[in-house]
RNA sequence: GCACAGGUGGCCGAGCGGUUAAUGGCAGCAGACUGUAAAUCUGCCGCUCCUUGCGAGCUACGGAGGUUCGAAUCCUCCCCUGUGCACCA
């Protein structure tokens, strides 16, 4: 892929074929098409905003997907905007919840703010990338500004987008200022005159406002691309960090590359076409090989996991996570670099010298959530220590200080008792 | 403000005075099976403590009181959500 930096911009037919890879929807892509042609007359790169909320520091793969496709812009020559919304997100998008979000206070959304940038810049082009603040614009426009705003709209448009729809006829509750989160992003178009403004789908409602609100300011409206929502771990719900199915993009090499394996074999394909750059014919010359027998899924699933794992830790570090997934799983080894914690004796120590209470140590390690659960867990046979399953609540070690593994399901660590 | 309907464990949703840590479903965790998965089957699924026992204690059905030997279940007040009414009334 070549880094363009000055006005030279690819034929218009290769930037459309890397755009809409991958894309579920652009409206319309005969205008994206359009404009494209008009840049590249003038000379002129688009202005492609996307917004975010700094309220998941924490980045996933899902977000990912987006990022991706604003690198794709980037590359092409294009000025990416990263919005940050901290004015937005002191109302919370409404999307996808039942439960009115609880908004945050200002210096949670500066912090979150940075850990976000910080986190972005790793897939886009820090160098190339605008970052702007919505409340720059939004902070100024006061009541009267809002009022005059917000008449553009009527309560029944607002009430088609089918979160609030659903909601009115669920009889939930529905906050006054939730109505206002797509006014504003709409408006973060038009105070950027935005050329192409990119979300995932479920932002549809959101990004069209921008189109409707531009209209009304004399703009020419933002062509709107739309990226998919990627299904976490489970394969069914959206990865999402509160739901527990995601990917994080700082997580160690082994727990992304063991996470990436647990998916299965149906949604891998997804996760190459969104996740890699792979070219849509190689994936597709992919899942012929294994539909007819001629791959085996799991190695092309062990490709994938590799690849976008040394995408965010370098080739070694995916090569050594293949290497130590095959043990711990297909040979059922003890992996060679578990993570060792200590824990002192006098936290988990039982009736005797030198004997260790055991539910208290997953506590400690972190692989049992509460005593209680330690304890079932040990009842069902479900941990091993140094290989062997675990039979009581105590065992005692040779002497002190010791080094054990300990095994709870798929998880295991290696207590350094001291 | 008035009236009505609601508020139960991560979610949905039973229970409507007493073998109740609370039926069931989903999610989750573990075991078996497998190609890592998925599917399927089995077990678990509030917390703490220890003498790990079909042990003891604690906390839990929006909140606070009350009635009762005993309340998620009855009463009172309060909070929250939804709906209707709010000129004629």
């Amino acid at each position: 892929m070549p880094e363009t930096l000055s006005r030279e911009f690819l034929p218009v037919d290769e930037q459309m074929d890397l755009l809409q890879k991958g894309a579920a929807e652009i409206i319309r892509a005969s205008d994206l098409r359009e404009r494209l042609e008009e840049s590249r007359k003038t000379g002129k790169p688009l202005r492609v905003k996307a917004g975010f909320d700094p309220t998941a520091p924490d980045l996933h793969l899902g977000h990912t997907v987006l990022m991706r496709k604003l690198r794709h812009f980037q590359q092409l020559g294009h000025t990416v905007i990263f919005l940050v919304g901290d004015f937005t997100s002191l109302i919370g998008d409404p999307t996808g919840r039942n439960v009115t979000r609880k908004p945050l206070t200002r210096e949670q959304v500066d912090a979150n703010a940075e850990t976000y940038k910080e986190q972005v810049f790793r897939i886009l082009d820090a160098e190339k990338t605008e970052v702007r603040y919505n409340s720059e614009w939004l902070n100024k426009l006061g009541y009267e500004g809002t009022i005059r705003l917000t008449s553009h709209f009527t309560v029944s448009q607002m009430l088609e987008r089918e979160e609030f729809h659903r909601r009115f006829q669920a009889e939930q509750p529905i906050s006054l200022h939730e109505l206002l989160y797509p006014v504003m992003q709409g408006y973060d178009s038009v105070a950027l005159a935005c050329d192409v403004e990119l979300g995932g789908t479920d932002q549809k409602f959101n990004l069209l406002c921008g189109r409707e609100l531009q209209r009304h300011y004399g703009q020419k409206p933002q062509i709107v691309l739309m990226t998919p929502i990627l299904e976490g771990l489970d394969g069914v719900q959206k990865m999402s960090k509160s739901l527990g199915n995601a990917i994080g993009i700082n997580e160690p090499p082994g727990e992304m590359y063991g996470k990436l394996m647990s998916i299965n074999d149906e949604l891998m394909w997804k996760y190459f076409f969104l996740l890699t750059d792979f070219r849509g014919s190689e994936i597709e010359a992919l899942k012929t090989d294994v539909a007819a027998g001629r791959a085996h899924p799991m190695e092309v699933k062990k490709q994938l996991a590799r690849t976008i794992t040394a995408g965010f830790h370098g080739e070694a570090a995916a090569l050594s996570a293949d290497e130590n997934w095959a043990r711990m799983f297909q040979q059922k080894e003890a992996a060679e670099d578990l993570e060792e914690m200590a824990v002192a004796h006098a936290d988990v120590a039982g009736p005797e010298p030198n004997q260790v209470r055991l539910s208290k140590l997953l506590v400690a390690l972190g692989l049992a959530a509460s005593g209680a659960e330690a304890n079932r867990k040990i009842a069902e046979h479900a941990v091993k220590l140094d290989g062997e399953t675990a039979g009581g609540t105590f065992f005692s070690v040779a002497s002190l200080p010791a080094r054990v593994v300990v095994r709870l399901g798929k998880r295991a660590k290696i207590a350094a008792i001291v």
